[in-house]
DNA sequence: TGAACATATGAATATGTGTTCATATATTAG
DNA sequence: CTAATATATGAACACATATTCATATGTTCA
């Protein structure tokens, strides 16, 4: 897959209500599904489920510690680009 | 709308392949539709539904010069976004 | 005004996708 | 090994969405 593919997957894979906040919620720390369940108030599955995409396209990581798997973001870049896009739509004319 | 669903909204904009390419395609110029449409090679339709979803989401601004229409980035902020997205998949370990 | 060109748009369709439900897998404690 | 806990996963369904087709709107020029 070229560059250009990976950045549309990137895009895709932030670009869902649930996964940009799982993703803005490891960006202060690393947490296990369980903490992002009771953050987010979804159901296990669908959290597993989109935690799965946003592995899948790189932008977290995870690592089992006993019975507990731990997310966290994949690498700083993911931080940088996450936060220009929020920083852009704070101070932004548009509607 | 707060500034995190608008920044699901942009990611959602800019995480689809014939939108990237057309933003791609203005980082370096303006271009009107017809010049989009050879470029991408897509209907005139597909590029113009396209285009209509980018700017509803403030990515891109048009200005009518006589029959045509051209586009252009609404904001240099965009560039960034997509610049370090790009940049950050070009030399990735992933996959 | 009418023809030609450029762009926009609504409806329809096909495909993609997020959530739920049920269940499987993995790990630890007893 | 068994029960309990944590997480993953496949199937199904409902909903979103990208493209096509037909047609409308807007602009210029003769």
């Amino acid at each position: 897959m070229n560059s250009f593919d990976k950045s549309v997957n990137i895009f895709k894979a932030l670009g869902d209500n649930t996964r940009l906040k799982i993703v803005n919620a490891l960006i202060d720390n690393e947490a296990n599904v369980n903490t992002l369940v009771n953050k987010l108030g979804m159901t296990q599955s669908a959290i597993s489920h989109q935690l799965k995409i946003l592995k899948l396209n790189g932008i977290i990581k995870s690592e089992r510690k006993g019975k507990e798997v731990y997310y966290a973001l994949d690498d700083a870049h993911i931080e940088t680009i996450v936060k220009t896009v929020i920083e852009h739509t704070s101070h932004n004319k548009h509607e």
